[in-house]
DNA sequence: CAGGTTCTCTACCAGTTGGTAGAGAACCTG
DNA sequence: CAGGTTCTCTACCAACTGGTAGAGAACCTG
């Protein structure tokens, strides 16, 4: 019997366990999940670290949570605009395309939690692989079904998943990349680097003898 | 006059600083920047941690000459790579992609190093940019000229190249986007992939009208 | 009022970190 | 032999880490 196992059993959505997710995907995000010690997270929170630690019992389990929270979030909101958009597979994989870019440049913690799995347990990194194993499973069956049809390039759909997430998630967390990129910066060239990953993408999917 | 400023001035070249820094890159580039101790560092080079900072001065300064040399060393590869090979744009692309691809799978710490920058402050991965510009610049040269003449799909050349950068080191170094291309994994799986790597990025960059 | 929940407080712990201090031992070179 | 270079040794330091302990104070609910 372990007092608290992983997060107090009360009310799990307690208003400071929330505020306490929150602001500890923000930190987690931005600066590194392994560079924000508990103090850190408690101050930014308006809180005392005894009470994340009341709530969540160690700093791994408000780690795995937030993590869990971060990817969930990010795969509600790609298959909303999924649902709400065009069904042929060019137009959805510009959907995606678009979605998570904004999702990456409007709050960059999404992806940056995602980028630093590698520096965790494979266990962990196991979790978010199943929790974005649907999404993955359902773009690949988009773009088998397409290939079928022609209109996207032959190859294969999981490997082009894969680079489709390096690009979109390159742009957003990688300094590097985004510094020979935009040297410049600001809204006008966030926009005009938008249309240029699009038209990347879209040219790396599309089957060029059809043009659609 | 601090007695040591950066690396001790003597032999810059003594065989025990090098072998640190060969062992420290390793270390850093797989495990994480961050993740690992100036002791460990000194038992994975057979040598006592003062003799670490003997050498180097600082954990800091040791970080700094290791990521100044894993760059240096990535761009001699690509640049050799480029001028054995054949000089039009689209086989220069492909050489890059082949070489930086092999580059990463059979020494990961190279770009395992240059995706922690983010977590380093902004000096280190200007310093780092600055040392990729050449490379960069040579890049977008050969990108605009070839633009010119129809070959490569018209676009912002610095954004392909950035992207271009993406996708190769996106599949190397990041768990989430290897997972879910290669599940198996094995030689046969790794070979597969760089023929898939090859094939999209060639598609992204190519004009379709052509076909080159 | 009783009792649970939520949260803060002070105080403390052991472990690890980067770094310092200073002496000494090999070793090569002039 | 003298003197510098290279490296090891023991010992230590302050700072920070995640985590524990236990008391107490608000607060709401029955």
């Amino acid at each position: 019997m372990t007092g608290v196992p992983v997060m107090r059993p009360g009310r799990r959505a307690s208003p400071t366990a929330q505020q306490i997710v929150a602001v500890t995907a923000q930190l987690l995000g931005t600066r590194g999940i392994e560079h924000v010690s508990l103090d850190e997270i408690a101050v930014a929170a308006g809180v005392r670290k005894q009470t994340v630690l009341y709530w969540f019992g160690s700093r791994a389990a408000l780690v795995d949570t937030v993590i869990d929270v971060t990817v969930d979030e990010l795969v509600t909101e790609v298959i909303a605009a999924l649902a709400g958009g065009p069904t042929d597979a060019l137009a959805q994989v510009d959907t995606i395309v678009v979605t998570v870019f904004d999702a990456a440049v409007r709050r960059p913690h999404l992806l940056g939690v995602l980028r630093d799995l590698r520096h965790l347990p494979s266990d962990r990194s196991d979790a978010v692989t199943s929790r974005l194993r649907p999404l993955v499973d359902a773009a690949v069956d988009v773009l088998e079904q397409e290939m079928g049809q022609g209109r996207i390039r032959r190859g294969d759909p999981a490997v082009m998943v894969g680079l489709l997430y390096a690009c979109i998630g390159g742009i957003a967390a990688d300094p590097v990349a985004r510094d020979v990129m935009t040297p410049g910066g600001g809204i006008a060239g966030l926009r005009r680097l938008r249309r240029e990953v699009r038209a990347f993408v879209r040219a790396a999917v599309m089957n060029s003898a059809e043009g659609g």
